[in-house]
This record gives structure tokens, C-alpha cells and sequence, in this order.
DNA sequence: GTCTATACACCGATAGAC
DNA sequence: GTCTATCGGTGTATAGAC
């Protein structure tokens, strides 16, 4: 349900009249269904999220923090490439005046202390600030690959220096 | 001309209406000077780029590499978090079939070759890839600021770390 | 309850009069 | 150049059939 229609074009191409012939119905019958525009934005993002929650649950680490580092970040940044309105939903506020409900913000807060807490588990703890090192510089090699080359590798290619300059800033053992 | 509109809720927030009534016209005409709304989206791109530009060749920077570095990460970072749609234009892919032209490409590289030309001036060769990672870097610290804590300082905090930590990864001189 | 039909205000864009 | 009038499309809302 609530798929991403526009995968193409990104958020801002979506219209409700399109998501609903989607799903076989007219417009104003998603009204049956959500409040409003921002409501299926709010599902959407509540969807992804869970789905990266999901997957990465799935997935197991290795023992050596910066090859888990890599293998997470690898993760992220490919889920968040795959899928332009996703993305722009998950990690941008591309939406004027919409902001997410707790309910659909939960499993965000879920994924991201699943990755802290597999990290401490491999003896890493972060602080707050790393944390925020951490997602910022995630999110902007997935934004300069949207940007500047959609579909490419440019930045995909930067993943692995990236995690290695951050987890030298961490001061994170140096051979796995 | 076509000053920032949207400055408080992003460019998706943008009307021809609107863009008009501040300039003290009726809609239609715009025409007469714009073909279209993604010809406005193109002034105001060339004119965001141009004025960063004329900022920064107005700026001496220090001596020290990292000194360098650091003024000139501040300065581009205070100059995204200062106008959300200017950001959204600049760095981000907000609107769905936009493509920047040429003529207002040209001082976005005008800028980024200033950058890169300041570095070496100072004794750093930046790579290709340096210089992709350093603007994903500082894309990344922007674009958390704005959606996670917009008018706040949790990110631009981060910025000196971030470059330091970028600066070890080139392996520049530790000390200034 | 779920749908259709219809309407409203607004958007970007065009045509034509002055 | 600027205007008015208007077009098709959008999000949104409501009334009413089944």
C-alpha cells in the first residue's frame, strides 16, 4: 500500500489522483482511507523506514567495527539511492509544511539505535555528536549522488574512504 | 530581481502569484521576462551561485591549510543554512524536470574551481575525488542542519570536527 | 463504510486586447 | 509590457448512491 509512485521524478511529482489509479480507485476515496495528502506522506515515510528497520535487523555484522561500519553505511546508502521520493522523504524536508507523526518517526528512531547498538556491542560507543558526524556524512554522499549523478557511482565510490577517514576520527582500531 | 520568495518554507512553496505580486505585477506578465517557472528556478540559481562567488573572491584566507579549510567551509555553510530554497536550488534536486543552464552552471564551477585554486595556492592538490568527498561532506552537515534542527546549531558545530577529520584524511600538517 | 460525482480554490501557462 | 480572461490540472472537500 502507499507504494512510491513517483520513483521517477521525485516527492513533488506525486498527485493523489495518480497514486489512486494505482490502486484502482478514484481520488477523493483515498479520503476514506487518509486524512489528507500529508497523511500518505506520513505512511510512506512510517513504510520506508520499517522496511530499512526490517532489512537491517536482517542482516549480520562482522566482529570488526570498521568492517561493520562499512557494511551498515554500504546499506543505507544503497537503500536511500534506490529510490528518489523515498530518500527525499526519509533524510530531506522536501514537503512545505509537513512534519512526520511520532508514529511513523518510531521506526527511524528504531534503525538508528539499532546501528548504535550493534556498534556497542562491537565495544564502539558513540556520543551524540558522533552519531550526528555519522548520519551527516551518510546523507550528503546520497545527496551529491542524487544530485550530481543520478544513477552513477561518483560518490558510491567515496563510501569506503569515508567511513575509514570517520572511523579514524573515532579512532577505531586500524586492521580489521 | 527574482529574489528568494521562499525563503521560509522552501522552494515547493514558490508561486508565479506570489513572485508577481512582490515584484508589483499580475502573473502573466512574468512571461515577458521568463519562459517559463523553471526559467526563474534558472535566474535564481545563477544569481545564488554568482553571489557566493563574489563573497568568497572578496575573502582572504589564512595561510595554514586547515586554517583555509575551515574559513572557507564556514563560509559556504552559512551561506546553504541562510536561505532554505536557495539551498534546495544550489546543492539538492528539489524539482521534478529541472535542469540547470549553462550560463548559470558556470558560476557554481566558477566557484568551486576558486576553492580548489585557493588550496593549491596554499600548497594542496585536491583529486577529483577529494574534492567530491569535501563537498559531500559539507552537502551532508547542511542538509541534516536544515531538516533535523532548521535555525539551530546542532550540525554547525560539527563542522570544525568535520573538517578536521577531512584535513587528516589528505594528511595535511596537524599544527597552524 | 466505501465508493462516485461534483465542486472549489489555487497552480502554471496561453491568448488577445490595450 | 502589462493587463484580463481563460485553460487544464492539482489538492481538497462534501453530498449522496450502493
Amino acid at each position: 500500500m502507499t507504494q512510491s509512485c513517483a520513483r521517477e521524478q521525485g516527492l513533488a511529482a506525486l498527485t493523489l489522483r495518480e497514486v489512486a489509479g494505482r490502486v484502482g480507485i478514484r481520488a477523493p476515496s483515498l479520503y476514506s482511507h487518509f486524512e489528507s495528502k500529508h497523511a500518505i506522506y506520513d505512511a510512506m515515510l512510517g513504510e520506508s523506514w520499517t522496511e530499512l528497520l526490517e532489512f537491517t535487523q536482517g542482516v549480520t555484522v562482522p566482529d570488526s567495527p570498521r568492517a561493520a561500519l562499512r557494511l551498515m553505511a554500504r546499506n543505507f546508502f544503497d537503500f536511500a539511492t534506490a529510490d528518489l521520493a523515498r530518500h527525499q522523504l526519509m533524510n530531506l524536508r522536501t514537503i512545505p509544511g509537513f512534519t512526520p507523526s511520532e508514529a511513523s518517526y518510531a521506526p527511524a528512531v528504531a534503525a538508528l539505535n539499532g546501528f548504535v547498538q550493534r556498534l556497542a556491542a562491537l565495544g564502539v560507543d558513540l556520543s551524540e555528536a558522533d552519531i550526528d558526524l555519522y548520519t551527516a556524512l551518510i546523507a550528503g554522499l546520497v545527496d551529491q549522488q542524487w544530485a550530481n549523478d543520478p544513477g552513477g557511482s561518483r560518490w558510491a565510490r567515496l563510501l569506503d574512504r569515508a567511513i575509514d577517514m570517520y572511523a579514524d576520527d573515532l579512532e577505531l582500531p586500524k586492521e580489521d
